[in-house]
Parts: structure tokens; sequence; C-alpha cells
DNA sequence: TTGAATTAGTTGCATAACTAACTATATGCC
DNA sequence: GGCATATAGTTAGTTATGCAACTAATTCAA
């Protein structure tokens, strides 16, 4: 059984999401904390809109990493809360732009504030160099994989 | 807006899962091309039971990183294919014991092969030295969250 | 210019995640 | 011993994920 051939990897955790998913989970009870009804998963989303508003579903996928029907669906979902509105494009009738509403604006800020202090918290003790590293490391991860 | 904050962190495509999903996604391809059934979360239990058998459920959500619900209906559908079976503990009867059946003894060698190979693409050119580095801050942004 | 191939989005189906409320067993303290 | 508390597991309800099959709009090529 090739079980020593584990060790070198040995990123199986990460497979199962350890880090990450504690992360996710602790922003997750923050936002609960603080009265915020949305999902990270919204959040995740909407992150992306306030960056840039007014993409389309597809454009929304490639950058949180998501398939277009579980995009399809996230945004049925923001959309049922109010925060944004599809919009067809007049350029290309099959698209779908994502904008904003006015409702989702006062989010922005206070989600940020949340966000922000949890990385902190989730970083601290750890170095610039480090964190480079493992964002380096994660990008050529992702190149492989994909 | 403090959106210079978010600069130090940018571990956002961590949240979102970017380069684990990628690895897990990929993993699970080659699980269905090679004719297994299974999905990489059934898999990531049967990993611990490969090492350990007759884990209970508690222990096997601790060392996946699951709550007990998810480890409840994850052990249901695994056992609905046959590879584990529940038996209630004799000194504690609140506990049930996780034991894998004949039927996933073949599983083994096939889905670390699988594994091994999906890993190595995945961390090709990465060198061990960044592998230690990233399992370090993981653990640490871990303890930091949890 | 029309018919084939591609692209954006939606829907059906199955699995999986978390929270909260619940049952049953064990423990611990008076 | 007996009651309060804690622990292991299950269930209900909601959200999210991926794949595959589908529709509608667009592009490309003969």
């Amino acid at each position: 059984m090739p079980n020593n051939q584990f060790k070198r990897g040995e990123l199986y955790s990460v497979i199962n999401g350890m880090a990450t998913t504690a992360v996710a989970r602790r922003l997750q009870k923050n936002f609960r904390n603080a009265g915020l009804e949305i999902t990270i998963e919204q959040w995740s989303v909407l992150y992306h809109l306030w960056k840039e508003d007014g993409l389309s579903q597809q454009e929304l996928g490639n950058r949180t990493f998501r398939d277009k029907a579980s995009i399809t669906r996230l945004i049925d979902n923001i959309e049922k809360l109010g925060l944004v509105e599809r919009i067809a494009s007049k350029e290309d009738r099959r698209v779908n732009l994502v904008y904003l509403t006015d409702a989702a604006k006062p989010l922005q800020e206070k989600t940020y504030e949340l966000a922000n202090q949890t990385m902190q918290e989730a970083l601290q003790g750890i170095s610039k160099e480090e964190i480079e590293i493992v964002k380096n490391v994660f990008q050529r991860v992702y190149e492989n994989s994909k």
C-alpha cells in the first residue's frame, strides 16, 4: 500500500478545506452576530460587484470560481434579498448584467470591516513573506489543477 | 471605504476556496474517470478509516473538520454504498463506531494512487520548503480561527 | 444566407454544508 | 439515589455545489 507516498503532500487537509473553511465559518458567524443576513457565498459575489458593478453572470463565475449553474442560483438568492438586479445586456441579449441596488450599498462598509477584522485575526502572527508564499503557491496549485 | 486594508490579506481567494476546490474537483473527476462512484467528501472519511478503522462519528468529525450533522449524513451515504457499517460501542451506548466493510478494501489502493497522482500534478514545481510553509501557515490560520 | 457550432443562462437531480431542536445515554454533584 | 448537566447522534429546514440536459441568442463558414 503506497501509504508513505502521501507524506510529501499532506496537503490533504487542504482538500478538506481545514483552514479555509475555519476562516469562512468565522466570518459567517461574525456576519450573523452583526445582524447581517447574508451568507459568505453571497458576500463573495457582492465583493466583486463592489469592486466593479454590472458584471455578467459568466464573469462573476470566473471571478468567484463557480460554475454557471451555481452563479444562477446564488444570484437568485441575492436578488430575493433585494441586493442586486439582473439587467439584460443591450449588446448581447444572452447576457445578464448584475447590478447592485441601493439596498446593497450600506452593506459594503460594514462587511468590509468585519472581513478585515476576521482576516487580521486569522493571520495573526503570520508574516507578509509567508502570506506572499501562500498566495503564490495557491496560484500555481490552481493553474496546475484547473 | 477601507478598501486598501484588504490588500495585506488578499487571502479572499482562500475564503472562496480557489486552489483547494480546484484540486478537489480534479480528484473528483479522476475518481469518476476511473469508474469510482464515491465523492471526495466520502473519500475523505474513508481515508481516515483506512488509517484507523472503527472511529466514532465524533472523532471522524474532528479529523475531517465537519460537524456531527454532516458526518451523520455522510456516513448514511457511505453506508448505503455498502462501504462502512455502524456498530454501537459496548462501552458507551451513545457512540457509533464506524467500520469499513470488505467492499471498501479494494478501493484503498486505487484511490490512493489517484490521489497521489492528482497531488503530484497539483504540486508540480512547488518546493518542499514552500509546502512546509503552507502547511504551517494553514495550521496557524486554523488555530487562529477555530 | 442559412445551417452548424458556440456561448450565456436556467432547470432537474443528487450530494453536502451549517444551525437548531430533538432523543437517548452518561456523568457528576448534592 | 436522583436530578442537573453534558455528550453522541439524528432530523428538519435552508443554502450551496456540480453535472447534464435544455433554451435562446450569436457567430462562423460553406
